[in-house]
This record gives structure tokens, sequence and C-alpha cells, in this order.
DNA sequence: CGTCTATGTCCAACTAGTGAACTCTAAGCT
DNA sequence: AGCTTAGAGTTCACTAGTTGGACATAGACG
């Protein structure tokens, strides 16, 4: 730990490369590993045995059909990862292993107007639940994502305002868990996790960049570039919801007019159909009626796909990411909204960057942040963490 | 080389370290060379002394008043770079050591109308006479950057389509250029030059994050993230000029309407003033006359500003950079344009990405593009070419 | 002028990766 | 069945390279 640059790092780094691969993989054999990592195979030999002695891996005698080849995986109970999703409504928990499969995973409904403390309560209830029924063992829990829908200072890890939590601004969810559970908490916002979730699980996988929009209540944007989540030096990118799309158009709660939001998010789309549908109708009624033909829930969900692809335009442009997830409620209405976008970008968008941009539907639907906690779990954690024997039970660090 | 994961590309790692420390402090003794780089003092003598043999380090026997620290630096002739860029109206060629120190700096006139060939040529003579006056070795050089101001085809190399240099379309800028220095030569597009030149050396140094507007004959921005210039997948990110402010605007040259560029190039805003101030002035002419206190110059110039805020309005939420840095024509008309920009900005972005961002003029004027293309021709170089005793003087690849 | 102290170098110890030789096992051929 | 073949994994001697400690050096301080 403490030679920075030298040797013992390096054998460090090639352990790292061997758990890499081996994850990526699913399972090798020992050439295979040599042969993507670029080791030796002698030194393939050696670290796979100290990694079988350390527990981190499990070498199953003979797989194949093949000569004589030990595949080398994951050993399952390496360690756990822990994903929490505080949703608009629901509370939702998945529970995964280190080869990225994910062993459990359960949502129940969340009443809005629970204080913070419920919530937390609940989350730790229900984490303990399934931890319970998949049988691993709590010390090998390696850390956990949490995702929150609202803005989350980076430097404090405090929850800024949220319209959709009222009562849990000011709160320090990271630490509130890490209190609960006694494992590292990484937290971000969900439509961060939502992308990081479609990247690894869903319709991104493959792709380095990614937009991932999402229309539930508001309407915000998850980017990762370069396989990263890109957040901004203040923590706040990503806010497609309010681009201005009218100079003059509807005040929006952010205090500006004419945002993105205001064409397209649930509190100001609903009401128009109000007088024809009656009032107690959700986005997700919306969505259904328009499926099955209503044409009035039709030709509002395509005049927000029309809004929805004049922001995605400008983000292509500035950003020409290569590839736009939709997520949320919304994703459900499937080309009813979709061709609306991808025909707003191609008229909007400068040609060859929309020429190169693919625009998808969630594959994930409600999961997607969850899973993405899950692999914020997992990258906060880095490969390294799975090299000592012994997994954190006390965090030396929260995010 | 051939060994990616082992010993002698730890002991490369190891030089590069050195080299980086060094060339980040410009001088160290070699205990703090230790220190900074956390090797241990025995290791850096041996580095230290490599690097001497091979020509790449100098050691100057007895520096400071201390007690006999030799103080290592980079020699000054260990390598060059060439920065050129090829802009609206001229050529500018700068020279630049390994110590991001620059020898030497000029610019010449270019007609616009002239081929590429003759452009190339006229880029070739002004190199040679710049590696003439500096009295540098022509073997010495480690790599050329090139900017050109138009959309490059990141897998071909090919210049797009560009309105400034009308016959360059379809050229291969790097190869030309490769062709006649016989070194490797890196393009990119000077909006993201500048970026690179402005983080380097000017407005946006000690930010990770930063967009660099520039305004010239059209609008575009050059993005760095995390440090490292942004390009997206298909090499257009950036285009903040064809971003949509106004949907039934001024018909744009993209073939859409009411783009930024509509309201802000000089193409579109120097008509406004024909009338009253005649036909053959230039963004320049403009700037000059606001500054003296001409009304309608001003007005215009106020009204250029308030557009492109709206659109760093759009980037400030969509990416949320910590500096925004103006370039071109315009960042001469100092705060009567970046006034506006702020005003703008500051209406139409949500408050916390606002807050962080600061808007600066950007410090080099023109000469940020050759700059940057000096920082690109550095980066792209890696270290690593500075540790082999030859410099290239065949280029293996050229981007 | 002697002592002190930080610098740089040398040397022996140690870590870790590699190529080559070797063993093992199943498949394929005769 | 028996032989050959070939890829998989292991062992071993070798080598590259870093490190800690001992040692020499030379200005600073008293």
């Amino acid at each position: 730990m403490e030679t920075p640059g030298s040797q013992s790092s390096l054998h460090r780094a090639n352990l790292e490369r061997v758990v890499r691969a081996v994850r990526l993989a699913g399972s090798l054999t020992q050439a295979e590993i040599a042969r993507t990592t670029g080791l030796s195979a002698a030194t393939v030999s050696n670290i796979v045995r100290e990694l079988k002695d350390g527990g981190t891996v499990e070498v199953t005698p003979t797989s194949a059909g093949g000569r004589r080849a030990r595949s080398v995986s994951l050993s399952g109970d390496a360690g756990i990862v822990i994903g929490v999703d505080f949703g608009h409504t629901h509370l939702r928990v998945a529970v995964g292993n280190l080869a990225h499969q994910v062993l459990a995973e359960e949502s129940e409904p969340l009443d809005v107007d629970a204080s913070s403390t419920q919530g937390f309560d609940r989350a730790e209830q229900l984490v303990s639940r399934l931890i319970e029924a998949t049988g691993v063992d709590r010390a090998k829990i390696a850390g956990v994502g949490l995702g929150v829908p609202g803005p989350i200072d980076v430097e404090t890890g405090t929850l800024g305002s949220t319209a959709i939590l009222p009562g849990w601004t000011g709160t320090r969810p990271a630490e509130e868990l890490h209190g609960r559970l006694g494992v590292p908490v990484h937290v971000d916002n969900d439509a961060n996790l939502g992308a990081l979730g479609e990247l690894v699980w869903g319709s991104g996988r493959g792709v380095r960049d990614l937009a991932y929009i999402k229309v539930a209540s508001g309407v915000g944007a998850g980017l990762v570039i370069n396989g990263q989540i890109y957040r901004g030096p203040g923590g706040t990118a990503g806010e497609i919801g309010h681009i201005t799309l009218d100079e003059s158009g509807p005040v929006c709660r952010c205090g500006n007019r004419g945002c993105l939001e205001t064409f397209t998010a649930a509190r100001y789309v609903l009401p128009l159909l109000q007088s024809s549908h009656g009032t107690d109708l959700t986005m997700e009624g919306v969505v259904r009626l328009a499926r099955d033909g209503d044409p009035g829930c039709r030709r509002v969900i395509a005049d927000v796909g029309r809004h929805i692809g004049s922001g995605v335009a400008n983000l292509c442009n500035l950003l020409n990411p290569s590839r736009v997830v939709l997520g949320g409620d919304l994703a459900e209405a499937g080309e009813l909204v979709l061709g609306p976008i991808r025909e707003s970008v191609g008229r909007y968008a400068i040609p060859s960057a929309a020429r190169r941009l693919t625009v998808l539907p969630g594959a994930l639907g409600g999961r997607a942040e969850v899973l993405g906690a899950l692999a914020l779990a997992l990258s906060e954690m880095g490969d390294s963490t799975l090299l000592d024997g012994t997994l954190p039970t006390a965090a030396p660090a929260f995010t």
C-alpha cells in the first residue's frame, strides 16, 4: 500500500487486471486470462493461486469438454454489493455480487410524505430482508450505492431541495444509511444512476458515451462520458429539463420561462387532459391510454416527444453522444414518443451529429436506477477492494 | 514495449513519472523528485542517470545556495514541438520545447482563396524559418499540432466542408503536413485547440472542465472535460453555434432556423449595421467602434452577448463546466459583451449551475489556437516519447 | 576547525515476472 | 487399443528492477 510506484504496486495492478478480466468475461481459463491480460502463463498461474487462496476467485476443476482447462470465476460470496433507490413513490433494493449478477431485487411503495427517518428505516429493513433471503453473509457487503431523486451536493453529500420528497431536503442520505448499515455508501441522483444502469445492463451496453433522459415528475438527464458518470464540477450537469425552449413560454418552477420541463413533465402535461379525461390521470395512465389508441393522449405524448427532441438536439449538438436512452414512465410509450423525438432531433440537430445518434428506449424500465446504484457501488469499490482477503465491514470513507 | 503488464513497463512508468514531475516543477533536485514521486532515492538516482545519458534531462552541478543539491531539469533541446494554426485570414506557427516554453511564434496573412497546397507550402516555409531562427535541431522535432478552422473527421482525418477555407474541403491536413515535415502531425479544429490553449496557458489554468466559445465567422465551442479535449464519438461535439434559440428565427446555413449562429456570427450581424455604418465593416471594426462609444455597435454587441448567454446557459445546464472562456474577435469587446453574457446566463441557467460558473475573456487572444496546437502536440506525444534516446524523425503514425 | 545534516551513490537483499522445460489430459488418427 | 498431438497448467532457474541501509560528500553552524 505504502509503495506508490513500485514492485508490489505492480503486483497489485496485475491482480486487479486479472480480476477485471475475469469479471468482464464471467469466467475464463488461465490461458485465456494470460491472453487477454497480456501476462505470461506463469504469472497468471501464481496470481490465480493467490486469488484462490484469498477466496476472491473460484476454480471449477474442469468445465467445458476441452482437455484440462480449469475455468476461473469470481467466487459468488467474495463480496456483495447493494443498490438502494428512492423513487417518487417507491423504494427499491437490489443485491448483487461482484460478478455483476443480480441475486435479488425487490421494491415496495413508499409514502411520499414519510419522513426521511422513516424512509431510511424502511430501506434498512428491506436490505436486511433481501440479505436474509439470499442467504449471504452480512460481513461480505462491500458497498452500497444509493439513488435519490434530487440534486446532491458532491462535497457535503447533502440533498438539495427536491419537490419529490419534500421533507428530505438537507439530509445526508449517504451518512444516514452508512450509520444504519455500517458499510461505505455512495450516493448519486437517480438520473445519473439510471444512465449507469442502462450502460452496464441495458440499452447502453458497449457504448462509451450515453445520455439517459428520464421523464417523470421532472425531466433530468444522466450523462456518461468516456464510461464514467459526468457530474460537472458542481454536480448539476445534465439538467436538460431546464434548458430554455421558448423564452416567453410558461413559467417553470425553477423561475425561468419556457423550460423543456414545462412542456414535458407530468405536472405540466396532465392538466392539458383534465377537461377531457378527468383529473385523476397519471402519466402512466396517459401512456396506457395512448397505447390503446386514445387520440388525445397520443397527441399529447407526441408533443412531449417533439419537445424532448428539441432538447436532445441541443444536447446532441453540444455533446454529441453516440446514444440517447429514454427512461422513466414515458419510455413505455415506445415509438409513440420515440418517433417524434427522432423527428425533432433530425430537424434541429446538425446533420453530422444527428447521423451518429441512436435513440433507444431504456431496456430496464423502473429497475434502471437500482441497477445503476449497484453498478455505482461496484465501480466505487474499485477492484482493489476485492484483493484484500477482508472486505471492509467498517467504512473507511463514504461519499 | 512488448511487455504490457510487467517489470520493464514499471520501469517505463517510473521514468515517465520522473519526467512529468520535472516538467511540472521546472526543475527539481533528486531528493525532491524522490519525495514528489514517492520513489526511493536510490531509484531516482538510477533513473536520473539513465535520463541524463539519454539526453532528455540536464543536471546543473549545483544550483541553489544549499549544500550539494544538483538540480535536474529537462534539457532544452531534448525535443521540440510545433504548433500550426490555419485561421480565417492568417497562418500562425509556434515552436516550443518540452518544458512548456514557447521559443518562437509568428503569424502571417493567408489568402483565403489560396489553394490548400499553397497553404501547406506556406506553413512548411514558416515552420522552417522559425526553426532556423531559434537554432534548434530539426531532428529534435517530436510532433506537430495542427489547427484547422472546420470539422475534422476523426477516423479518416478528412476536413469536412468549411465555409472559411472553401477550397480545402476533403483534404487531409495531417497527412499533407506530415508529408512535408516528416514528423507525426495531430490535427484538431480551432475551437478545441483554443480550449486547450487557454486551459494550459491562459484563462483556464488550474481548471479541469472548460468550455471555450469562439465567435468569429461562425460560432463554435471547444470542450475540455476532465483535462482532456472532448470530441464526442463523431468528433462534432461543441457545436454550440447550431443550437436552436428560436424555432421561427432566421434560416441558418446549416438548414435549420434560429440557430445561435444566426444571432451572433459576423455574417449575420454585420448586415445590421450596413445602412448606418457602411458595408465594409468587420467584426473587429465593430468591436473597436463599440469600445470608442458608438451606441449602435454597443447595442449590437450587447445583443450578441445576450444570445451567446442563452447558448451558454444551455451549455451550463447540460454540462455544468466550471469555466467558460470567450475567445475570437469578440472577446476584445471585454465587458461590453461579457456583461450581457453573464446576465443572460444568470437568467436562463438554473441557479445552482450558474453560481459555480465563471465567464472570462480569453487571455491569449489570437494566440490561443497555436498554443493549443502546441499543447496538443505535447499531449499526444506522451511523455514516453522522451524516453527513447531517439526522437522519431519518421512518423510511426499521424492522427 | 569540528560537528551536523541533507544530498547523492553504492551494494546487498528482495520482489516479482518471464521463458523454457515439463507434466497432464483428452481428442484424433491409424 | 495405442500412438500422436496439442493445449493447459506448473515448476524452476534467471533476470529486471526497486528498496533499505551503509557510505561518501560538502556546505552550514557554532
